[in-house]
DNA sequence: GCGCTTTGCTAAATCCATTTAGCACATGCT
DNA sequence: AGCATGTGCTAAATGGATTTAGCAAAGCGC
């Protein structure tokens, strides 16, 4: 229990040389003009003492902690946010950095404890995550290492990491053109403040842009928007149902998987079939679109693709300023007719 | 952007006192023999230049960093994952405590590289979470910081929070009982191997042995058995597809929600309406329960509960090597007929 | 053989907070 | 007055790595 750790003196000991040797050895100092055979004691001293570094002195020392924190609003709220947070981890363990995940809820009040919690432990650069909002709050702290804002933007950090919405538009409106479709074509779940980016900003509402240009250009219009201001299943559910009693659309574009998850229940209820009567599609690539018969096809957010790339943003020497928008992939199951052309 | 950051040198400065003074006022010493005056004098020292401690500089020195390791098989995998890290993280946070995240897909280097540069950072605790496998494989490294064991166990590590399943079991069989349902119930997701403990362990067999008592002390068998290797909702379809060619049940036990989800859509299908001709209860309270139609009632694995509850434990001053059994609550949803009692 | 460079390596300072050991002064007691 | 005790505070060591400044010996040119 209380055996001590090996330290840099103890690997230098055994070496035969002095601790500035060992470490300019281990830490691989190109500059050096040690013998290689000095390197090979030291690396073998290293080895069969089981020589870790400790992570705490070197911190303090270099003001280099290879950890990065990873804020982010909501953590459990949805799959999204996972998917970001594996992402992250995955291109964190990469770049042999580690990752502490802080949670603020929202609120400010935590938000700034995270940010002095994470600098505090002279983390080298700073996530901030939405899984809500688009335009993020950022306390106003003083904040001397690299910032990167994913799924969100920031007027003080410019660098971001966002969908493609505008693309993603685009391909959903494509797909449905693509497999045959040309009218009857009702948008679901419409919400004029998201359009306009009045409530979240211009990402969603990106999303909205591809849309109606992709329409255009197919010379087509919708045969009705529906609209909701959340989009949870019961809206889609209810909406569709209303749908139904006055209309028979031949497609519905949904704005996101648990919309289309309430469309496919009323659906189901009128004895329509999918995709033959009704076809869908939609946007997230939520777990419930796989599980939905037929598979419900799905323009994807790409999360652990945006959480890599927030990574490796954050790390990269050169940062420019700018947002990265990472491609929504055509998840291709079963909720569209087979393309014919 | 290079404003050095405060230290503890500038607050003994300001105050007045030697660092040794400042230090030992503002971590609370109690035995201490400084002046009230000094106290304030210190205190307002450091809100004026707001002054944090370098958490490096005190691990170094204390060998205590506030922080605590989460490592676990996989992170995105399934909800019940981001559960767990959203409990652990609010109890984390309430202890003071930061939370590093580390995923190790199972595989044994990366366990290995997960503990080490936990260690590295001279974490307070280590937490082994599992979202997969139950007995879990922990590294042989020598770790000197308590562990806890998180819907796993381990023969090295005797503390464990894990569901209490054998209870869930238990109220699953004790619903479907007063909602007046006595016969023709029929199990979804019978599996030998794991209902043997020989798969993963313990763990679900003590939900298995819940259902079994409580159908025996309710003087009740199953109709049917449908097993499956694999609880996903395509299963769950195809066994209650299967199961109405030949049997009219008038209740499913579903082994989890996604079972239950296909289960719903097979019925669906049949025309079979929910719960007037088929009631159904599971297992899990994942999100899908609540979107179905009409909602799913189910035994809820209480994710966050058992991530705070093992901080609480890893951090606790008096550990007692046991499981701890979180409660699994029942979530009434409309899938049950009216309690009739 | 002298001065200059190169080679190979090290002593000591540094990062910042905690902690041990102990100093100087005041007070109380006899 | 002399000694013990208590009060209020501090100097210096410590933890483990990195880094600056520089030393000693060898090699080279002439």
């Amino acid at each position: 229990m209380a055996k001590k750790r090996v330290t840099l003196a103890d690997v230098a000991r055994l070496a035969g040389l002095s601790t500035t040797a060992a470490s300019m050895i281990l830490t691989g100092r190109p500059d050096t003009r040690l013998s290689p055979e000095a390197h090979k004691r030291v690396h073998d001293a290293a080895a069969s003492l089981g020589y870790r570094p400790n992570v705490a002195a070197r911190a303090l020392r270099t003001d280099k902690s290879r950890s990065i924190a990873f804020i982010s609003d909501y953590v459990a709220t949805t799959r999204f946010a996972s998917g970001l947070i594996r992402g992250a981890l995955s291109a964190a363990e990469e770049a042999k950095h580690v990752m502490l995940v802080l949670e603020t809820g929202g609120e400010p009040a935590r938000e700034i404890q995270a940010v002095e919690t994470a600098l505090d432990r002279q983390v080298d650069g700073l996530i901030f995550a939405a899984m809500r909002a688009r335009e993020v709050f950022v306390p106003d702290l003083v904040i001397n290492v690299p910032v990167v804002m994913l799924n969100g933007t920031s007027a003080r950090f410019p660098i971001s990491v966002l969908p493609a919405e505008y693309e993603g538009g685009r391909r959903a409106v494509e797909l449905l053109v693509g497999s045959g479709i040309k009218e009857d074509i009702v948008l679901l779940g419409h919400n004029a403040k998201q359009e306009e980016g009045l409530f979240r900003s211009e990402t969603i509402s990106r999303r909205f842009m591809g849309i109606r240009d992709a329409m255009a250009d197919a010379g087509l219009t919708f045969a009705a928007e529906l609209s909701c201001w959340n989009w949870e299943p019961n809206f889609g559910y209810d909406l569709t149902r209303k749908l139904l009693k006055t209309q028979r659309p031949r497609a519905l574009l949904c704005l996101n998987d648990r919309l289309a998850f309430g469309a496919y229940q009323a659906l189901g209820e009128a004895g329509l079939r999918t995709p033959e009567d009704v076809a869908l599609v939609s946007f997230d690539n939520d777990e419930l679109a796989s599980y939905l018969r037929p598979g419900l096809t799905t323009i994807g957010l790409p999360h652990e693709k945006m959480g890599s790339r927030a990574v490796e943003l954050l790390l990269a020497p050169s940062r420019l300023p700018q947002a990265d928008l990472i491609d929504m992939p055509v998840m291709m199951r079963g909720s569209l007719p087979r393309n014919r052309s």
